[in-house]
DNA sequence: AATCTAATGAAAAATCATATCATTAATAGA
DNA sequence: TCTATTAATGATATGATTTTTCATTAGATT
């Protein structure tokens, strides 16, 4: 896919054969991968673990990796299609499917038509400014 | 408070002076903190780490003690005040809030006006059985 | 081809999390 | 209260994960 080159190019980076194998892998893993689990997949295709670590963020930073916790609260990383997405994980089998929609309350009901999941419950976390640094100019960080 | 009490016995667990120093840590941060940070904080009160460590997944289990993202995605704890509550980030200083309401769609337009804040993402992630693990009876684990 | 720039991965170091276990503290019953 | 029982504590050791460093290699540009 000559998509992904320019979107590693567009943030400085190449999309180089090793880059390649990190998305492919990802691509092919359906309850996604921890990077513990997606070092040793490739460690017989001879990727380095350095690699992979900066792959991995890379491809999130595109907005074509994502995550979600396991049923032990670990973060598995899994390939997604868009920035904003709404990833539902089996806390059966641990199989992620993506939810391309956001219209929040028609979501949780949605969803299981769309995705033919039964939803058991979500975790959701908010981001923005409070009130005191909505008035402030610039930025200082936590 | 004797209600910590009765919620850490009603898991098996004893609500000790160490237990109490751990949750006053995490009700006066308001940014929330990410475990070593918490180690560290505890270090000259004589708080060891194990005790940390386990005192967080308690309270977590009672429903005191939630979790979110910090800018660098690492864990950030932070109290709250009931088992299923969303909270929200802000992105400029670091201080979470907590919002109890779970209607999602009206959620986010009201959230402002709860919380002062101004909303600018969030990262939601559901939890649910597949079309496949919704036939079965039993359960293999991912 | 020559030059520049970024990527790679081995190794070391740092960080984070868990397991073990002797000791201490809390609870319950006599 | 005294004693028996059970759980909590934290020092230490261990293991796992993540980051840093850096010599080497590969990709892009001219
Ligand atoms: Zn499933
Ligand atoms: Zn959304
Ligand atoms: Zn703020
Ligand atoms: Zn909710």
């Amino acid at each position: 896919m000559d998509d992904l080159k320019r979107q590693f190019n567009r943030i400085g980076m190449r999309y180089t054969a090793q880059r390649s194998l990190v998305h492919q892998l990802f691509l092919g893993s359906p309850c996604g991968l921890t990077i513990p689990e997606a070092v040793s997949a490739l460690k017989d295709r001879r990727v380095g673990e350095t690699t992979i670590y900066r792959t991995v963020r890379a491809l999130q930073e595109i907005g074509r990796l994502c995550w979600v916790h396991d049923h032990k609260g670990e973060h598995r990383y899994v390939a997604c299609g868009s920035r904003h997405s709404h990833p539902i994980v089996c806390t059966v089998c641990g199989k992620v499917a993506e939810c391309r929609t956001c219209e929040l309350s028609v979501l949780e009901k949605l969803l299981g038509l769309e995705t033919g999941y039964t939803v058991e419950g979500h975790h959701l976390e908010f981001y923005g400014k409070c009130a005191d640094c909505s008035r402030l100019p610039a930025q200082e960080t936590q």
